[in-house]
DNA sequence: TGCTATCCTGGAAGCGCTTTCAGTAAATTA
DNA sequence: TAATTTACTGAAAGCGCTTCCAGGATAGCA
């Protein structure tokens, strides 16, 4: 039941520890004829370095943060979430790395990843959803810890990977636009002190301004993640707003949700009601109508943030800073026929 | 920029090296003022105590992994994993411990999880989605390891939290026996080597057979837990099956493909086909028809998991060794009017 | 052949903490 | 007052690894 360690398999190999330490460190500074030698004797005794007496002695401990700003409420309807995991685990295997999961409810209460960091749990750290009154996330930004915002903060020269969030809504408002719609209502993802949820609504006015519609606030309501968020705004905007032929709906998950809301009114989508959503969830080619809406490119999204990290840890200075990924237009019938 | 250690504290505070330790790990033999003083003298240098180097001493990592054994395309569908990732890492977070995450694609290489354990990176697991062709895992299992099955696996006496598949797939089905449908068909959730699945598919024929109703095995498809294989399967029963009148179907994400099936040939639910799903999702009541589901207790589940395995880590032995917890039947329009 | 450069290896000193053990001071008891 | 607990505390020995440094062997060069 004793633990193997590399006395053990230096012993049975006839070498140093510092040599054991080499071999594991995939050093090159050992002969092929030791390297094999103690590899061999690591594996008779079933030999597997300990983690924490790596990390204590060098400094790094080989598991990366990921850190999700999110309500509880929120959480469950995040149909990204486990693409995301999935891509950044399978990228940070490769490297021999973990990933530890915290979720920050309340961003004025920084503790749990602050903690993380301070007693040197995590080499670096990727944060999802970042909020620009998270003043924690920003000293330690400033202080030069690996840090990679999956998503964008604007005064900040952190490393980020995000989409164009204003140029792919205003994509997808155009689309409505083309198709000869004129009032035009807006339901964001979120509420505006998310940086995406506000670059959206940006883009969904560029593409208004742009074809000479005036912008009527009347028009816009606020999701907030989840399905009955956009059941309850898209309530709202039946009850209140002026007659709209289109909805462009910055979230497919809310989408839903105000689609269920339509349905319950009598309203036929397409034909009453022109629908765009944005994400591309896989539920979106499911749903009834099927929806159009802008695709993320959620693998690329996941495989770029794991490379910048893996490049601050390793002390590289990557060539760019902000990193933003191409959506694309999925058209399918939540619009009509063009 | 020197890394502040319990040396700097003890000096600052005038005591050993020990009773700072002792005041960090809440251990009870330091007096109120020596604690004070101590905490103050941590609190001035911004002490954070060393991750790995109290994992080294005390042998506790203080983290603990939740496996995934879920292939690429399963887990973009699972509309479970964020609500228990939620809840857990929230219980995880009252005791200090951390949430590692793993995902093993392919059961037959089990190396990402047991290199873990020898590692000794964590101190228990959670093991979600466990086969019985698993041999890895009931080794571990037996060799004490503090391991907790979300799910079930017959033959072996770890302890799990699960829900009673059976039973919640009889009440579903006698659900429709009840609304008087006789030719009921099934699409599972998985393949039947989770045993969750086939569980499912006895409590399906329980039912049938307490009905008097003839198991036809032309009536049953096989589903693999995303839209798309209760797309394929559903086509496959209406191209293939005899006549039937209601399906039952164990995965709402499975449903939700299999509802599209259905739609796209001019089937109108529940008029010509009435629909059960399982798991209750947050959109099965926001799609068209709302979807009549077996509710699973989520937070429950993931509540109940957290306890268990900390009892486990903490040497303590929990009372019951299997738990499964209760579901409930939520009707809504997928079945039609009572 | 003699000298330096190169390659590989082992010894030893930590990394920052926990924990045992012994010891001191205060409290209790006789 | 002396003997015995009791309550805290500190010194020191690791936990299992990495890494600096120096040394031995070999190779390269003149």
């Amino acid at each position: 039941m004793a633990p193997v360690t590399v006395y053990d398999v230096a012993k049975k190999a006839g070498v140093g520890i510092a040599t054991v330490s080499r071999v594991f460190r995939r050093s090159q500074e050992v002969s092929m004829e030791t390297r094999q030698r103690v590899l061999q004797a690591a594996q008779e005794l079933g030999y597997v370095p300990d983690a924490a007496a790596q990390a204590l002695a060098s400094r790094r401990s080989n598991i990366i943060g990921l850190i999700l700003t999110r309500a509880p409420h929120h959480i469950s309807s995040d149909a990204f979430l486990n693409q995301i995991l999935f891509h950044l685990i399978s990228e940070f295997r490769k490297l021999g790395m973990h990933l530890l999961l915290e979720i920050v409810e309340d961003v004025q209460n920084p503790e749990g990843y602050l903690h993380l960091v301070k007693s040197n749990r995590i080499d670096g750290l990727i944060f999802s959803g970042p909020r620009s009154d998270d003043e924690a996330l920003v000293a330690l930004i400033e202080r030069g810890f690996p840090t990679v915002l999956m998503g964008y903060l604007p005064n900040t020269n952190c490393f980020s990977v995000d989409i164009n969030n204003r140029a792919a809504a205003r994509t997808a408002v155009e689309h409505l636009i083309h198709l000869g719609h004129k009032r035009i209502a807006c339901i964001t993802n979120a509420s505006l002190s998310y940086s995406a949820a506000a670059e959206r609504l940006s883009g969904y006015q560029e593409a208004l301004e742009a074809a000479h519609i005036p912008y009527d606030e009347a028009l816009v309501r606020y999701g907030d993640f989840n399905l009955e968020s956009g059941y309850i705004q898209m309530n709202n905007l039946l009850d209140e707003a002026f007659h709209f032929t289109a909805v462009f709906i910055a979230s497919d998950v809310v989408a839903f949700g105000a689609m269920s809301a339509a349905r319950e009114r009598g309203l036929h989508i397409p034909k009453d009601l022109a629908v765009v959503g944005f994400d591309d969830v896989p539920l979106a080619q499911y749903v009834d109508p099927t929806l159009t809406t802008m695709r993320l490119p959620t693998t690329e999204l996941a495989i770029c943030s794991s490379d910048l990290i893996i490049q601050l840890i390793c002390g590289e200075v990557p060539e760019q800073r902000h990193v933003f990924l191409p959506t694309e237009l999925v058209v399918r019938d939540s619009c009509g026929v063009v």
